[in-house]
DNA sequence: CGTAAATATTTTAAGTCTGAAATATTTTTT
DNA sequence: AAAAAATATTTCAGACTTAAAATATTTACG
């Protein structure tokens, strides 16, 4: 039980014990994360703007569907896209009045609908690709190439650190909810 | 898997840096990045919500103004925030109404507002910012503390990348509308 | 002085986004 | 098989967001 414990070297307790009350360090890592997230957003969501009249959730989107052969459902770019399944809806209502997404209800389940990019929908994405990923290259043109290597992985494991978290509190908030059940 | 990789060309297998034309790297950087960023927000979205009945962009604007003693324009907050002066309106109209920031127009140049939260804005204020800087800081306990100072040292860079890429276009979308003036 | 340019903010129209309720369909239970 | 539970999506109301146009005010300049 002790060994489990300390094998976790920044748990809750560990930390509040080391510097009481104090998490300064991590505040200003999340907002220079925000800044950064925030600067790529809204430079990219400029340029689809001014070189392709789109903008970056139809874009998110799209690149959603790019990558499949077979199509996808709702729910499930939903999923990936990290965005509310009614978020999907009105996206993809816009795309298919634009004849870029087509959407049918699956056969063998019909509450299930599935989305693939028509064959313009296709063409139109892959120029935006190209583009856009020469856009972020550029953004990060400043950076050494060691320097990508390690933050892609640092980032790596602030993802592990958030899922982590978040799966603990939805933990606890399902046990608390049967406390006075049994 | 040796084999496999040699099956391709040669320049297929050299480090992106040296492919010209691939920037794979930071488009997996990026997506990685804005997973990070898009996780925590959800999450504190989710408690201010929860705990607080309160919204992210309410928690923020605050935050700005908190910073302050003789109070911030509407201007500089949008500038801060990155977002939109109209943004910026929207939002303070709710918090106005809701008694928690005061507004009125400097009396030396009456175009410019002047926000500052009012007391009771203050107070509750600094209840949220606290348990925020716990949410944060638990969200961010899967980290060493030797990897939140790299990786906050790398977003800086990044942050210094960004500005100069955007500062660069800028300058050539400029240079472009005076070709024919001259 | 008086007008033009610059600055600060608000308004507007349209799109994005959310959580929750409603709807439609399938699966499980009885 | 009928009822209940689970699942997938849409609808809804409300808040946020943007870019661009409109408004209000100040500053610059002729």
């Amino acid at each position: 039980m002790d060994s489990a414990v300390s094998a976790l070297p920044l748990d809750r307790e560990t930390k509040a014990s080391e510097r009481p009350g104090d998490h300064k360090d991590e505040l200003r890592l999340w907002l220079r994360l925000l800044t950064c997230s925030t600067l790529i957003e809204t430079e990219i969501r400029n340029r689809l703007r001014e070189e392709f009249r789109t903008t970056l959730p139809r874009f998110d989107l799209m690149a959603q569907l790019e990558k499949t052969v077979v199509g996808m459902t709702v729910g499930e770019v939903s999923q990936r896209l990290m965005v509310s399944n009614g978020n999907v809806t009105a996206v993809v209502t816009g795309l298919v009045a634009d004849g870029l997404v087509d959407k049918r209800s699956a056969p063998q389940d019909r509450r299930v609908q599935i989305l693939t990019l028509t064959p313009q929908g296709r063409k139109a994405f892959k120029a935006m690709a190209e583009r856009h990923e020469e856009w972020i290259a550029e953004l990060f043109a400043g950076l050494a190439q060691p320097d990508v290597a390690q933050l892609f992985r640092l980032l790596g494991d602030t993802k592990t650190s958030l899922h982590r978290a978040i799966a603990d509190r939805v933990k606890d908030a399902a046990s608390e909810a049967l406390k006075g059940d049994a």
